[in-house]
Parts: structure tokens; sequence; C-alpha cells
DNA sequence: TAAAACAACTGATCTGAATCATGTTTGTGA
DNA sequence: TCACAAACATGATTCAGATCAGTTGTTTTA
């Protein structure tokens, strides 16, 4: 009946692809984003943009590790892990938006490019071939936030957990032996649970040879059983 | 610090704008669409688009009223109630993605248009002022998500139903007065949480007197109770 | 028109995961 | 290098909300 939908469906928080909406423009164009944008250096901890404040400018990861992620009054939520190669605060481009609805920080010393907010909009106007890309990374975003939506709210946590495990090391580290640059805080922020929680579950796929932890240092010993819990809920 | 967060979201479902994208057509370009589109009627109940089939059209709901849900292996997730003047499937326009990764049926009888989906992607790459208004859709769509995606992992449950009875009367049957479509198990869906404590939730909502139910008929006598209790998660 | 299927409702029970309390280790900056 | 704050770790307790097991009323449909 849905087989189909478990499948697909993980917590993962990254992108697999980047950003090609830059491709597409015209050497003056390119030209004119050069001149409207100023790239700056994000040290580990830095806030990139906070949410509520004046959205300005598109944010593009040239080189480093962005968290995107809504405050709450007690908890945050990680909405996605921004790669470099990537856009920040595209949301922003819609009209009717003038402020940043989430914050994002640098998760490691990171280099951004900050592109006035108005000269991307008019290269959406102007260039169809440029807004067809944007709309691509949009929608692929959208889908991929529907995925990590069901999962939250219907998997429970040794599944989350899997997923982000699985997720890191596939997407991020490219490796199944990494070191850990997130927090079990983070992890929590991540899969929306408590920090405790997320202890006590490393340590049950620790025990049950799942996957083994040395300090910051994280191998998946059993990447087919992480999938199996993922898929389980 | 961030008191602007609890202010801005709610795990509210309906945009309440309507999709203007075709408002920028030229006149051969709106000819094209009615060329390569067929206009259906849905009875309740209906499948508009199902999940996992090949993602041939983009809906425009001209009238009547459709869910878009995640099908689950036991229970589903509705990502958003999509009233009349607005489209549903705009994600399958993304080139990575044929096949669609929700389904859609229409609450009630509706009057679907089908637009062939690489008509829909033509117009995007010639027309940029249409483009523009599908990045716009999109964006808007975005943050709403981010918006209830926070609310339904970090809400309890009776902010999460206080939200729900707001949204739909204020954006759906705008009036605080209405007959609701909707079953319990609906409700259930829409909140993240199980048709039985939905009907108890309500009870006590009832008792307490902030709503007033008889039958389908429902009465909000305190939206700014409803409000409070949503903001306080 | 019987019977099946669905929707609303209720109480009892169970459990996943949060919270609380407390301790240990690691990091870092004055 | 000492001090103080994060981060990591674990056990005990609590609780929100799911699950289960019904009853009653109302549409479908066979």
């Amino acid at each position: 009946m849905n087989m189909n939908s478990s499948h697909v469906l993980t917590s993962c928080t990254v992108s697999n692809t980047t950003c090609k909406c830059f491709d597409k423009l015209t050497v003056e164009e390119t030209e004119l984003v050069e001149n409207n944008s100023v790239t700056v250096n994000f040290n580990k901890g830095e806030f990139i943009c906070k949410q509520g404040t004046f959205a300005s400018h598109v944010m593009f990861v040239k080189d480093g590790l962005a968290k995107i992620y809504v405050e709450g009054k007690n908890d945050n939520l990680i909405l996605k892990i921004i790669p470099e190669g990537n856009l920040v605060g595209l949301t922003s481009i819609f009209e009717g938006n003038t402020i940043f609805q989430y914050s994002a920080i640098a998760y490691i010393d990171s280099v951004i490019k900050l592109i006035d907010i108005n000269v991307f909009r008019k290269l959406i106007k102007s260039n169809s071939e440029f807004a067809s890309e944007v709309i691509n990374i949009l929608t692929e975003n959208n889908l991929q936030i529907y995925g990590r939506f069901f999962c939250l709210t219907h998997k429970q946590s040794y599944g989350r957990l899997a997923d982000i495990i699985l997720c890191l090391a596939e997407r991020i580290y490219k490796s199944y032996d990494f070191e850990l640059l997130l927090t079990r805080k983070d992890l929590g922020e991540l899969t929306g649970m408590s920090t405790e929680n997320v202890i006590r579950m490393l340590k049950k796929f620790k025990d049950e040879s799942l996957i083994d932890i040395q300090g910051k240092q994280f191998k998946v010993l059993s990447p087919e059983a992480l999938m199996k819990i993922s898929e389980n809920g």
C-alpha cells in the first residue's frame, strides 16, 4: 500500500547537492553580484544571522559549516546543517518577509559571502535561468523538510538518532569514521530530544556495538543495523 | 533575547495568500496553460495525487479544499490544508524529483485544474516574473513549514490543538462559528497526536468554556484564551 | 434492512522520554 | 595553573500522551 514511504523518509538535515544558480549568470550579472557582496570570516560559534533581525542579505557558505535553527524559549530546533557551496537565508527573498525567521551560526570557522538581498531579487526577475535554479533549491529544500518533519513527529527517538548518525557520516563527513564537531546538545536539537537521552542512547548503541565512541571520535560499525533502526521508527 | 520567536510561530497549516503567478503570464502563455491542462471534479475523499506515483501535473485548486499529507506505516502527517486559489504539487517541479512525496485528497467536492508539469517548467524558464511569483509561493510555504515544524516538535498538545482551532477559524472558515469538515482523526493528524487525545482535549476546552461544540458545529468562545494556551505551549 | 464500517466518546493502563539531581571530565581564559 | 564553565554521564522520578479495550450512534453498502 505505502511501502515506499518508509524508504524515502529520513530525518536527515543536509542536502547532498550544491547551489548551482550562480553558474547561470552572465558576466555582467556576476559582476553585479561581486560589487554588491562582501566576504566575511566567521569564527566558530559566531552568529551568521540572528532570528528576528532585519534580513538584508542572502548568505553563501564559501567554506565551513553552518547550522540553521529556530530559537525557542527553552530549547532550539535545528532546521538544517549547511555545508560549503550552499545558500543560507534564501527564504527571506519572499517579498512579504523582511525579518529572519531563524538563526544561523558557524559550526567551524567559516567563510561566508553576504549578497545584497535586493540584488538577488533583481537577478531573479531579470534572469529566468537563475530563477529556475533558485526554484530547484527551494523545492529540494521543501521536500527535505517534509521528510524530516514526518520523522521528527512520527519516529521514536532511537530511529531519529540512528538517522542523524547516518546522515552525519554519509553526507557531512563522508566517512564512517569521523571526528564529531557537534555536542550532545546539538544532537538533541537535531533529533528533537533531551541531551540526557542522547547520551543514554549513544551509550546503548555503543554497548550493542553499532557504533564506537572515543571522545570526539565516532565510528559507525554497522550502518545496516542503524538503517534498520531508522526504518522501524 | 528571543521574545519575538513565540509570537510568530504557530502550527497553522494554511497560507493566507493566494497564488498570483498566473497573473504574470502573457496572453499566449495563458493560452499555452489552457491548452495543456484539464479541469476535473473530485468528490469528497478522492485522491488528487497519491504519494509514490509519477508526478506529471501541478494542480490548482479552483474550488474546494484539499489536504496534503505524508503517509506513514500506521499514521499520517498532514502537511497543509489548501484552500481554493492555491497550488498543489509545486515541489515536484524540482528536476530531480519525479515522484510525489505526499498525497493529496479532496476534503469537500472540489474543482481542480491539472496543469502539465513540463509546461509549468517551461514557463518558469521563459518568464522570470512568473518564476519570481513561484519563488514567493515556495519561500512563504517554507517559512510556514518551519513554524509548524517547531510547534509540532516543541509545543505540547494543548498548545498545538489551540493553534489548529484558531487557524481553522481564522484562515479557513473566517469565522469563530463554523461547521467543522474535519474529523477528530484529521485533527489528530494535523496536530500530531492520537484521536483519543484530541477528543479528550476538546472536551476539556469545552468544559472550560473556551469553545462550544454541538455535533459538527464549532464555536470559539475565547480566542484570547486559546491564543494564550498556544503561546505557552 | 441487516450488517458492516466509520465516527465520537470514555476509562484504565502503560511507557517513552523529559526532568531533576548530582557527579565527573574536559576545556579555556584570566 | 588555577578556577570556572561547559560538556559528558548516570540514576531516580515523574508525567504527558499513546495504547488498549470497550460503548454508542450514524452512515454506507451489500
